[in-house]
DNA sequence: AAACTATATCGTAATATTGCAATATATAAA
DNA sequence: TTTATATATTGCAATATTACGATATAGTTT
């Protein structure tokens, strides 16, 4: 075992736990802030924002690239990464689909 | 390694990547859904629900419960898993948040 | 008390993630 | 063409996650 039962699950639970697991790390987190910190997408200045080696933050980009966080292009001798905006919409209306539910709910069983 | 820097970020990055990381997998994103559909919240049901064994699921209610995502409480011989409203509405003022400035930039750089 | 029901924990195997040094690749500048 | 710069990939070690059978715990019912 070990492996997540995906074929169990609908295709929008796996969406979107795939796209909440890539954000389930602070690195990421702290990724997604910067690129909606900066203004230009001038990207190396990723690795040196963050506390991590060169590789590390390669690997963390690539895997908020595969859950469609963010787009990444080349732009000449280096490569300008930004955030993907249907992904993010996808979240927010996740979200608050959800808080619209409990707000009508008002479930205080607990 | 294997082990995440938290101790590098902020409080806030590591909270919403805890947040996110509990939602990272299907069947937790199935239980979320299914405490929302039920009105009640028995919650044993969420075993039969799910298609994975008993303690498989206890230990995926356990990490939403350590996240802050559910809440639970002792209701005789079984237990009441309810959704905590506090941390869904942090997660969907992120996401608004992130959405909001998405609109101003219109950063179309990619 | 004994049997039943509901949930949690333990132990363990399989797999995934995190992180970095070393190295590869690819464009830019000299 | 050589050198420098930017990013990705490989390989590996440490740790975490996922899953479940077996078992423990705790309340309920008989």
């Amino acid at each position: 075992m070990g492996a997540t039962k995906t074929e169990h699950f609908t295709d929008y639970q796996n969406h979107i736990a795939t796209l909440s697991k890539a954000l389930g790390h602070p690195a990421r987190v702290a990724i997604i802030e910067y690129l909606m910190k900066v203004d230009t997408c001038i990207c190396g200045d990723i690795v040196n924002e963050l506390p991590l080696a060169q590789p590390t933050v390669s690997k963390h980009l690539k895997e908020l690239k595969n859950a469609g966080l963010i787009k990444g292009s080349i732009e000449g001798n280096s490569i300008c990464y930004c955030i993907d905006e249907k992904s993010l919409t996808k979240l927010q209306d996740y979200f608050a689909n959800i808080s619209d539910s409990l707000e009508k709910k008002k479930n205080n069983c607990c």
